[in-house]
DNA sequence: TGGCGGGTGTTAAATATTTAACATGGTGCT
DNA sequence: AGCACCATGTTAAATATTTAACACCCGCCA
């Protein structure tokens, strides 16, 4: 029963903490709260992870830091994967599409660019025989 | 107080439902679910849903029909914007390209095309004078 | 050394979520 | 009419979440 276990809204809010901030104290974490609850509170809810299995933690000097234990990259995936199912009906094009529109103006030249090409490069590697 | 209303994980769990679906009965949100409680259940979700105004219904027939009062355009771009906070370090760029990465090959040439295109004509409409 | 500040471990209370039971009303069918 | 079916309205119990209190430990330093 590693997997599976469902988050509460506390629990979900204080993951994506961690996964902003890598890794982080109690008291990181209470700070990077909006409506952050007792420091006695957040270290419950921070155990509750670690039992979960969601969490770990070591420590660093004097106290402790907390850390997700599934990679960031492995739990964006499944993010975007999530909204990509619930907004776009599952269509990748339609969540990138929106993402860029979205974000077109913020993207300097250089980053622009690198898309397109990542773009490009599929296109060629398809085309050239890579048959599925 | 319309606004910021924290929600529970089930709350969540059929917002997120009510979006993909669009629109849902309560029989639909409970079949759409894995792990569904009893009909009265989600009845009471639904309701509580209602009450705190993030989703309306209407008759449908002889019974009701329930849907999200934010449009899910506007949902969306909010889910996409929290994914992008969290684990991209708030950098548009790098979500398209691990949303790419993820998804290059489920995109069709047309729908690669289209991206490209995209993204040249907002280099265009950049260079063409359009400063800050 | 004695007491403060800052951290943890544990336990218990307050509150919210989640679930289900019971009652009601309409519709269609025999 | 009477009954089964399917839906809703309301209310209450079970459970989980969320919060906080209290006890302890350690390093520091006046």
């Amino acid at each position: 029963m590693t997997k599976s276990d469902k988050l509460s809204r506390r629990e979900r809010q204080i993951m994506d903490i961690l996964y902003r901030l890598e890794q982080a104290s109690v008291k990181d974490v209470m700070e990077a709260m909006e409506d952050a609850p007792s420091y006695s509170s957040v270290r419950t809810l921070l155990g509750k992870l670690v039992e979960k299995g969601h969490v770990d933690h070591r420590e660093s000097g004097p106290k402790y830091v907390y850390f997700p234990l599934v990679a960031r990259e492995k739990a964006s995936r499944s993010a975007l994967g999530n909204v990509v199912k619930t907004f776009f009906d599952d269509s990748p094009y339609l969540a990138v599409n929106s993402l860029l529109d979205m974000s077109l103006d913020d993207l300097s030249d250089e980053e622009l660019e690198e898309l397109k090409s990542m773009i490009q490069a599929h296109r060629l590697r398809k085309s050239s025989g890579e048959e599925v």
